[in-house]
DNA sequence: TGTCGTTGTCAACAGCGTTGACAACGTTGA
DNA sequence: TCAACGTTGTCAACGCTGTTGACAACGACA
């Protein structure tokens, strides 16, 4: 796991499908083996710094230019590992996921899938709030990568275990991955911007919604002090509870029909 | 309605709160009279031919120099108009926010609370996908407009009719609203992108996980029918609905206690 | 050893948001 | 009526971005 974080283990090496992520492939087919293993290296090198880089600068920190630098390569070199910077983007994204997945450790069959759902929305934040960049750059994206396909193993076979039909289980499975991923998302495009940016959305409500008449705006104002107090992360996790529950009683009435 | 939306009418005048969006009035407070009104309807002007630029020629095609030469201006005097291009950017997001409550009309009281919250939820919808544009740029974000004003006001305005403590209904209005702001941005963001990304992504069930190897990937190999199959908009209202049961069963308990 | 694919470097392009200077305009006050 | 001054429109320019193409150096294979 830490192997893979670093970037040194080409992740499921052998694999059927290959890594959708590396687009370029495509461009060279008739690369030699022990090239291929060294662009390979690099690749997985410049992803680590891009998201050590990321979670240092931010979103507009994250550049070629900067990149390059931090890699000791000329700027223009990495077009030779990545197709573009969308290219990069979506694997260093993967590579979160994969991170993310990593941490989720073992998960038994023993345990309720409503909790593992639960620890999984919590890793996601947890996540998220230690390195929003990637996430708000790629959080509407699919990468098809290694990281992606075993967190959608994950959800969908926990789902699977919900008693619910086929087609039932993927509503929810999207739900859940999708809310999630969106949540998180808004969260985090949010927190990369300038910190003025933040404190104005921060305090909008007590700015602005606390100054309404109560004549135009009754409910803002009755319920002026909840809104100023309340978290994002309240309302993240009722949401996802939310998800959970309505899936719990599809399983439930699917059992009794 | 129409008035407000083509720009001829500066909304809510004389309101006790200064429109927030307006953050150069802070730089200029002893403008003229009618210089600031002049001022105001060549701001509503821009964010109209911003409004109609953005759903022409999407995100990327948004930029000052375009908007300029659509209005017959020059570029650097949008920046008497506003502070900079986020402060544009808000501006029109409120219009477009205040555009769907007026497709709205009026809202009865006597309308179940769980029919409005379901009708927002398909007016947001059908706005995003009208113009995806403009909330794929600031769905993170607060505008703290009088169309946002107007917005907040319904949702809590409905919620606080479903039985639920204070805290509750607050808590539900925003899972309501970060979720339906959330998904369609997440929607938003993919719709703006290249045809092309946009064409990898829908695909990238049927490419990449239909040939997952059934011992690695199980669940999705066994549930790859109903993944290729699954909309968008299934998921946005099964999520709507979870969050509308999950006030429903709050507000029943609430009663009961 | 020669060949050819690969790699690193450089300059450059087109575009972006944004700033500051400067001239033209039009209202205001004497 | 005229001068003064704040406002408006125009221009050039800055620093930055992603990205491309050309060119020289490198290194493995025949």
């Amino acid at each position: 796991m830490i192997a893979c974080y670093i970037g040194l283990v080409p992740d499921t090496p052998g694999n059927a499908v290959p890594a959708v992520v590396d687009n370029r492939a495509d461009t060279a087919p008739t690369l030699r083996p022990h090239r291929e293993s060294k662009k390979h290296l690099q690749r997985e090198a410049a992803i680590s710094t891009a998201l050590e880089l990321a979670r240092r600068e931010g979103t507009a920190g994250l550049t070629m230019r900067r990149l390059g630098d931090e890699l000791d390569l000329d700027p223009t070199t990495l077009y030779r590992l990545f197709r573009d910077k969308d290219d990069l983007l979506l694997a260093v994204c993967d590579r979160e996921i994969a991170i993310t997945v990593d941490e989720l450790g073992t998960v038994s069959s023993d345990e309720p899938w409503q909790d593992v759902l639960r620890r999984i929305a919590e890793r996601a934040w947890e996540g998220v709030s230690r390195n929003p960049t990637v996430i708000a750059l790629t959080f509407a994206r699919t990468t098809g990568g290694p990281g992606e396909r075993r967190m959608v193993e994950l959800i969908l076979s926990t789902f699977a275990r919900a008693g619910l039909s086929r087609a039932q289980t993927v509503v929810y499975y999207r739900a859940f991955a999708d809310a999630v991923l969106a949540l998180r998302g808004q969260n985090a495009v949010l927190a990369t911007l300038d910190p003025e940016v933040q404190e104005k959305d921060a305090t909008a409500w007590s700015r602005i919604y606390a100054q309404l008449g109560a004549d135009e705006y009754p409910a803002a104002r009755a319920h002026i002090a909840e809104l100023v107090d309340v978290k994002d992360q309240t309302i993240y996790f009722a949401i996802v509870e939310a998800i959970i529950s309505a899936a719990e009683r599809a399983g439930a009435t699917a059992d009794q029909g």
